[in-house]
DNA sequence: TCTTTGACAATCC
DNA sequence: TGGATTGCCAAAG
C-alpha cells in the first residue's frame, strides 16, 4: 500500500501485467502461473501471478481466470468463483474437456506468451 | 528419484 | 503498522 513510485524504476502494477497476460489468452487455451510469471521476467514470482488472479475480479476489465490454471492442469482457483462448477462450466464452453478439476489435453492446450506472441 | 526450501508482490487484520 | 497469508513454481539437497 505504499506506492514508492519515486524511484527511476517503474514499478508497474504487476496486476495489470498479469491481467494484460491473461486477457490475451485466446478461448479453448489455457495458460499456468509459471509461464505467465516467466513471461512477465519473474521466474519465482508465480505466487504474485497467483495472487494477481485472486485479485481479478476487482479489475475493472474481464479477466478470463478460468484459463489460467497450475502447472498440473488443475483448476485450482474454482473454489473462488462464484459457483465451483462455474470454472470448469466456462472452459467446457470454450471446448476444453475438463474432469475431476483436472484440464484433458493440457499439454496440447496449453498457452505459453513467450511462444504465441513471439 | 523424491523431498524440502526459497522466491515475489499485494492484501487482510 | 507489521506479520502472516495467498488460486504456486523452480531448483537444490
Amino acid at each position: 500500500m505504499k506506492p514508492t513510485a519515486s524511484n527511476g524504476s517503474e514499478p508497474r502494477n504487476f496486476f495489470q501485467d498479469v491481467h494484460e497476460v491473461v486477457r490475451l489468452i485466446p478461448p479453448g487455451r489455457v495458460s499456468t502461473y509459471g509461464t505467465i510469471a516467466h513471461y512477465l521476467g519473474a521466474r519465482h514470482g508465480a505466487r504474485t501471478v497467483g495472487y494477481a488472479m485472486l485479485a481479478a475480479h476487482t479489475a475493472e476489465q474481464y479477466v478470463p481466470a478460468h484459463r489460467v490454471v497450475n502447472r498440473l492442469g488443475h483448476l485450482t482457483g474454482r473454489l473462488h468463483y462464484t459457483s465451483p462448477t462455474a470454472m470448469q462450466e466456462a472452459l467446457e464452453a470454450e471446448g476444453v474437456r475438463v474432469e475431476e478439476d483436472r484440464v484433458l489435453d493440457f499439454a496440447k492446450l496449453f498457452w505459453d506468451p513467450a511462444v504465441e506472441l513471439a
